[in-house]
Formats: structure tokens, C-alpha cells, sequence
DNA sequence: TTGTAAGCGTTATCAT
DNA sequence: ATGATAACGCTTACAA
């Protein structure tokens, strides 16, 4: 391993002082031009790159956001964090990701290791089971920013990202309603997580206003595994009253149960029309068409890391944005589509 | 915010000196046990945290491993990322992770940032139009270990971690064959990167070793997108002799490609039988069920993240292990299975 | 516009 | 088994 030059040796090389070469190479406006220049140059012949340890140590800032999710290994997260990568990079932050497998013990592991490794600000969505924000007091404390996004839970300390979830699960239900659907089920995820909370409660909502009965047996609580949605198909089937709409807090689970319904011989949409949530690649890919809520994934990581970033250069004070609601679409395709669209010309 | 305590606020209060407290912390064995419990319960006490600039300042590493993989939106990659940061996580390593976008360019910018960063090491998915390793050569020059995975380039400066896509494309295209098929098409991706060729070479063996013309009109090099998918379908409607099977290297475009021959009134597995790559959860939630080659992703990533950090603690020469392969398996489902399965008793 | 010098919190080296 | 001290490379008052 040969030397890493150091501003010292730049200096040394042009006679100069080592804090006149750290101005230059941070554009520090009291500079001249020409011996600003001249230190760029000599700093690229001698293929010098700036020690960010001591940087931060005498800073006392790292440039590096922490990021917890649920799990890896789904397209929406990867969206998400795809945005905040896009918009980290452009600003020279890092992003420290790392995942709580949907319990609440690893998400606490993850906090403490962000603690200690003093990332600037914290970028959540709560494990499945989480139901206190207790783990990241350490940050509340130090006045660390703490995001919340997509599964967030009301706290004064934290901005919420999030999408009106109510009303996505009031649309999507009465998109069923109004498709002629009398007896709609829904599927979802663990209600301690506003996302699944919310849907369902504007599932509920939904029926209500069109005077439709809210069954308890039409709510099933699940993990929404592929598996999961096979399971629903079985309880649907063995209804005495087989309904004839059904909404699945997401895609992936909503494909698997429009594959179960079909291997049963219903017709969908005719029999029981589907709607999904998250507008995964999947809902394009399975026949028929998936209809969906659309979730801008990928907006709402850069919204995510932006905000953060602003708030941490002081452009934008954190209490005065609490909540940051997102855009979302109903997305109407085939498997909730009864009366055929219109063909354009 | 509050002031940090360090190890000197420690060594004051307890009547020792910087020195002992650091070597304490550390579990130094030249400091009895008695001290080391008291000043660890003294640490406790403070809330004190390792400074890790100043520790990694002085130690001159940064216990920090670069990611650079094409796009975080795919569930592949979502799987592998899973994988190594659950063994980084537990070697107390943190990731840092960028996406090149499929863009020479932007790999290069991603490389120098991580080198400014002075990553420990690189693990790199090479971007599609990547022609040359150049813009590595810093960290060759360096010794810092690059570790290519699953989109690689022979080079003796890098360790590689792959499937055998050659064999993998042979034995899809073999099963194909022996299936019946005798006009097969193949839909791939960018043939500079390896997994891609080498499946198309797995593709081309196969069809010779089993007396089959190799037709170059029925290769066809695209984006893997959806609608490359149904671009193929296009094309292949309109053949003089229409194709009798298909192999997709992806499965996301596969499962676009059943889509549009179903709807072109296809018959699948019978008009044409179809085998993708990947066993994205999409295989199985479209129907037919897609065939396709099962690739370990989160293996791929713990194998990664594992060799790299086994060689920074000099554990493992990288020169002994220029390649590691990992297995891989055809998995045959309903879209290309032609004699039905037998029934289970 | 540039220089001087102190200090960020650790760890390694040499002493004791 | 513990202590004193000097780096590590950078930034920033304060001075010139």
C-alpha cells in the first residue's frame, strides 16, 4: 500500500500552507483563482482524494443517512430505495441500508448500529410487529432527524411520508361497489401497521356509505404470502355466500388469489372481481390484468431522502411538514373491469 | 447537543488514562478484568459511543464494503443486496450501495465516489454496456479487493461469483428439445455481458449437439423488457414457420412473452412451450406457471459479501479463487411440460 | 489573500 | 497492568 498524499504534501510541494490547500480544495471564496488552480492540479497529478475521516472528525458530521426497511427483497422497497439512492448521490450523501426482516428485535439492532455509526439522519418503515418508537429515543435525544415512510406510526418527534391509505382503500372499494359487487372481501396485512389499518378502514367506510353489511368473516388478516392469498381462495370458496369482490392489500397476494379463483373455475371479473394494491410489475403480468392502486415507490424514496437532506442543511424546518402525503391512482384493468372499456380509434 | 463523551471523559472519571480505557473497550488482554468491567460499566453509564472517525483515522480502514449493482428495482437484486447485508451486518461491516443504471458512465462516477470513500472493498454487477474494467484500476493499483457477481468480466485482478449460464442455457434448451420442440427461439439481453452470452452459447450448443439448425433469426437481442416481450411475440407470430418454443433470459419477460401468445391464441405449453431465468415470483404466479432456471440469489450475496470480507481479514487468498460457481436448477413447470407430470400418492 | 496553531477522538509505541 | 505521548489528516479561529 503506497502513501496517500495529503493536503500537507500539496502544500509542501507549492509552498503553501496545508489550510490554504484545504480552502482551495473546498472552494473556499477567499482563495485566488490562479492558486486555487494550481493546487486542483496538483492535487489530480498526485491522484489525491480527501480524507473523509478526518473530515468528519473535525466536522463532527457524517454525510451518510441511515435507511431501515422491513425487507430487501421486494419491488416496492427496491423502488423506494432506488429514489432515495438517486437523490443521496446527487447531494454526496451515503445511504447505510439495512433490513429488520419485519421484527421489531432486529429493527432495534439496526437503530443502535445507525446510533453508533452517527448517521446524520434516520429513513424508517416499520417492521411488521414494531408498535413503539422507544428504540430510537437515542436520536429524538441527540435531535437526530427520524423519517417515517410508507409504515409510519404518529409520533411528534418523526415526519410521516405516506400515501392517504384511507382513501385508496375507500376507492378501491367503492370502484368494486360500483362495479356491481354486494359482498367484498379483503385480505390484508397486520393491523398494527397504518398501512393495512388504514386500507381497511376505508374498506370499511366504503361499505358503510353504500349501505352494504360489514361482515367480520369478509376480513382476513394475513402476510399476505403467496400461500396466504391460496388461503383466502379456500375460506372465499367455502362461504355459504360466496362474494363476488375482493380486495388484497397487495399485488402479490392479489395475483396468487386471482390464480387460486381460476383453478376453481371461477371467472374473474365476472365471478368475483379483484383489486390489488402497489401496482407491481406482477399486476401487468398475470391474466387477467390486475387492477391496482397506483404507489409512487420510487417518488416517495427521493421525497424520503430530499426532505432529510433539507432538513439537515436547516432549508426546511422539520415541524412545520409533519406529514407528507403522496399521490396515489386507481388503476382500473381487467380483473376488476366488468363493463368492457371503451376502444379508443 | 449534548457534547459526546469520549474515552478521556471516561479515563478522568475513574482515575486511569485514555490509553487503558481504549484498550479496555477493546478487549485488550493486557488489562485485567476487574478494570475492564468497571470501565465498561462506566461507558454504559455515559451512553458512550466509539468515535469511528477517529478510530478508523487512525486504524486507516473503514470497515465499510461498495456495492455497485446495475438497478436496485429488480427483485434479483433485491435478493442478492438481502444476502450480503445480512452477512456484512454480522462481520460488522456496512454497505454502501449505488446503481449504475445499466450506464458505463455512471458506474464510472459510482467507483470514484466509492473510492473517495475509501471503501474496504468493492462487490460489483457490472452495467450492460460495460466494455472494459478501467475505471477499477485505482483500486487494483491500491489492492483493494473488487469482487465481481453474476454480471462479471474475466480479469486477473477480480474475483468472480457466477452461475454456469452456459450450462444452464444448455439444459433449458435441452429440455426444450426433448420436450419436442424442434424450432427454438431465444429472447435475451445485452450479449456483452456474460450471463447473457453464455446462455446463448448454452442455447446454440445445444441445439447442435442434438442435430437442430441454428437459425440466427431465431435469436433475439433486447432489453428484457416487457414490451420486448411482446415485441418477440410479434416477431415470432409472423415467422414463415412459427417457433415451437422459447427461452427467455429473464423471467419478467417471459412471463410477458406467455402473456402475449395466450393472447394471440397460443396454446402454452402445446403451440409453443416457454422456460425463463430466474424463479422470479412471477413464474409462479402466472399461468401456466412459468418453467425457468432457479438462480440463488441471497446465496449469491452471503457467498459475495463473505469472500470479500474473508480476504480483508486475510483469511482467504483471492488469488486461490479467481471463480466461484454456484449451482443452479431447471425448474420444470406447467409452461413447458408437454407429458403431464405424474400424480403424487 | 494566506499562514499559524490548536484540536477533533482514537490508537500505537515506548516507558514504567 | 497501566501511563505518557505522538501521530492520523483535516478544519477553523485568529493573526498577519
Amino acid at each position: 500500500m503506497e502513501k496517500e498524499p495529503t493536503i500537507y504534501d500539496i502544500a509542501k510541494l507549492l509552498n503553501l500552507s496545508a489550510a490554504t490547500v484545504s480552502r482551495a480544495l473546498n472552494d473556499h471564496p477567499g482563495i485566488s483563482t490562479q492558486t486555487k488552480q494550481l493546487i486542483n492540479s496538483k492535487a489530480l497529478e498526485l491522484g489525491y482524494r480527501s480524507n473523509t475521516f478526518a473530515s468528519n472528525l473535525r466536522r463532527k458530521e457524517t454525510r451518510t443517512i441511515g435507511v431501515i426497511v422491513p425487507r430487501l427483497d421486494s419491488f416496492f422497497i427496491a423502488t423506494v430505495l432506488a429514489g432515495m439512492e438517486k437523490v443521496a448521490n446527487e447531494s454526496n450523501y451515503n445511504l447505510i441500508i439495512s433490513q429488520s426482516l419485519e421484527q421489531l428485535k432486529k429493527e432495534m439492532a439496526n437503530a443502535k448500529t445507525m446510533y453508533n455509526t452517527r448517521v446524520d439522519g434516520l429513513l424508517v418503515s416499520l417492521a411488521s410487529d414494531t408498535d413503539n418508537l422507544n428504540h430510537f429515543n437515542t436520536f429524538f435525544r441527540k435531535n437526530i432527524p427520524v423519517m417515517l415512510f410508507d409504515r409510519v406510526m404518529e409520533q411528534k418527534n418523526c415526519t410521516n411520508i405516506v400515501i392517504d391509505n384511507f382513501k385508496a382503500g375507500y376507492e378501491a372499494t367503492t370502484h368494486l361497489i360500483g362495479q356491481g359487487c354486494r359482498r367484498i372481501m379483503h385480505v390484508t396485512g397486520n393491523i398494527k401497521r397504518n398501512v393495512y389499518s388504514d386500507r381497511l378502514k376505508g374498506y370499511r367506510m366504503a361499505l358503510l356509505d353504500h349501505g352494504l353489511p360489514a361482515d367480520e368473516d369478509l376480513v382476513k388478516v394475513t402476510n399476505l404470502t403467496r400461500q396466504d392469498g391460496l388461503d383466502a381462495v379456500e375460506t372465499l370458496t367455502q362461504m355459504t355466500q360466496v362474494p363476488d369482490g375482493l380486495f388484497v392489500a397487495s399485488d402479490l397476494c392479489a395475483a396468487s388469489c386471482v390464480g387460486g379463483l381460476i383453478k376453481k373455475g371461477f371467472s374473474i371479473p365476472q365471478d368475483v372481481a379483484v383489486v390489488g394494491f402497489n401496482d407491481d410489475p406482477v399486476a401487468q403480468l398475470v391474466a387477467p390484468n390486475l387492477s391496482t392502486v397506483r404507489y409512487p415507490g420510487q417518488e416517495m424514496g427521493e421525497i424520503a431522502a430530499q426532505s432529510l437532506i433539507n432538513h439537515l442543511n436547516g432549508r426546511l424546518r422539520i415541524s412545520s411538514t409533519n406529514t407528507i402525503l403522496l399521490n396515489h391512482e386507481l388503476i382500473v384493468r381487467e380483473s376488476s373491469q366488468r363493463v368492457p372499456k371503451l376502444i379508443k380509434t
